[in-house]
DNA sequence: CTAATAGTGTCTCTAAGACAGTATTCC
DNA sequence: GGAATACTGTCTTAGAGACACTATTAG
């Protein structure tokens, strides 16, 4: 009640008449697990004022698009990626934070899992795949409040991972269970057992279905891991929680 | 790379000096506890395209303030109401959504427990507390998109019920358990077994702090309920998780 | 007294962690 | 052969649901 005006039943700054002019820019975060991993695509662009920084790759969102339309053009011009899995996770409005005018940047995150084939759409020296920790440890620059952004962005994931079916969206069509589980790994920061994570996943019907192929192994031999692909069950939710506390019941690992 | 430009790198729609311009709103879906059922804020604005419809309160962001504080006003300005927990959970930017303007909305809930102040702000005839499930279930009609972004802010609830402390935003600074539990029945849809409630809750230190004082039984009688505050454990996440499916162990009800 | 609500004590089952042990590959 | 990886089986425990039972109020 204290920067009221009158007539209170209509606010007098929703007269559509007058209001302040925002630019709208839609920021992409992808996000990928390489060497066991979480990395974050970045851009270098030569203009001020972002020399020397590194930023997240995003563009000025067009009159006749949506915001989710905007989000997958501008993956698609910055890295080339079709068909990946976005979604949107946080506005950023601070006055200043981009010092060139007002804007309202709305952020998505996009997963992929096609690393070789990523920057493949813009200039190569100007865009790399960085692991999280490091970009996000201060060891590289990042421009305005894209450290922000991108620790939202990783939490969003953290979160996601146990509620949707983003974990099959950071591996292929087809994948072994070892690396579904390299995803919660990296992206939780855990240690997972082999074996139970297997329990958790097969134990339901409907998350994975075998294809009754199987993967080569690595250069360091190993039995032959059997290749599943993504079930109906994912809609829902995915098959893991996030592990709270470590109880320490009976090991000493 | 079908809709590319030349010059990779540095995207042409990049140039600071020329961008469409967007109005940014924000709104805010105030949400309350009563009747053991979820309830929204809802307002009526006499002017058009509003006629007859119900809308989620909201206004202009203005450039000198953040987010944040744009839905803090707005908050104020239309309820009256300061200090509730304000979270942001969406950005809504489809063209014609607002048939007056290029609109950008970014969307913030609010979580109140003083539902007799609700609406002290503002007209009392132009706004109103409905059940979620009245505004959702199309009985009335909500302006623009705000279904859908209704739709959204309680499904955020519903998450951020296990994974944050925006429970104790819908009680009071001290509550008895049974109005603790009667949140988490009310957002999720539930009926949870007070037993094993005050067993969840209490088998931790740090969820809540018993105060030694009690709350009159209602007009019903009962044993007086010992009145507890919220503890500090809230900070990373509530008690409960999301009840999945009911296994329907042992008992028929 | 009865009805209603708050709180306690147990029983049971399931999901998850911690292994040991077996199978199949590469070198 | 040994090292590495995939897979199976088993033991244990924490947590959650389903109660039965006791305590304290209003009417």
């Amino acid at each position: 009640m204290s920067t009221r005006t009158p007539d209170p039943g209509v606010p007098p700054d929703y007269d559509p008449s007058q209001f302040p002019a925002f630019a709208v820019t839609v920021d992409v975060v992808v996000l990928t697990v390489r060497d066991a991993r979480l990395h974050v695509l970045l851009v270098r662009r030569g203009v001020p004022p972002f020399e020397g920084m590194w930023a997240i790759p995003g563009g000025f969102k067009r009159p006749e698009e949506t915001l989710d339309e905007a989000a997958r053009r501008e993956l698609l011009e910055e890295t080339g990626v079709e068909g990946a899995s976005l979604r949107q996770f946080g506005a950023y409005g601070d006055p200043g934070r981009d010092p060139r005018m007002n804007v309202v940047t709305v952020a998505y995150f996009a997963v992929l899992r096609e690393v070789d084939r990523i920057a493949g759409g813009t200039d190569a020296a100007a865009a790399g795949l960085v692991p999280v920790s490091y970009a996000l440890g201060g060891e590289i620059q990042l421009a305005f409040d894209h450290a922000r952004i991108l620790r939202d962005a990783v939490e969003r994931v953290r979160v996601d991972l146990a509620l949707t079916d983003v974990a099959t969206s950071f591996v292929g069509p087809t994948f072994t269970l070892a690396e579904l589980r390299s995803v919660y790994e990296a992206v939780w920061g855990v240690h997972l057992d082999g074996a139970n994570f297997r329990r958790s996943v097969l134990s339901e019907e409907g998350w994975v279905v075998p294809t009754g192929r199987r993967a080569r192994p690595g250069a360091a031999g190993g039995k032959p891991a059997e290749l599943y692909r993504a079930g109906r069950m994912w809609q829902h939710g995915g098959p893991l929680r996030y592990p709270q506390a470590t109880p320490t019941t009976r090991g000493t690992r």
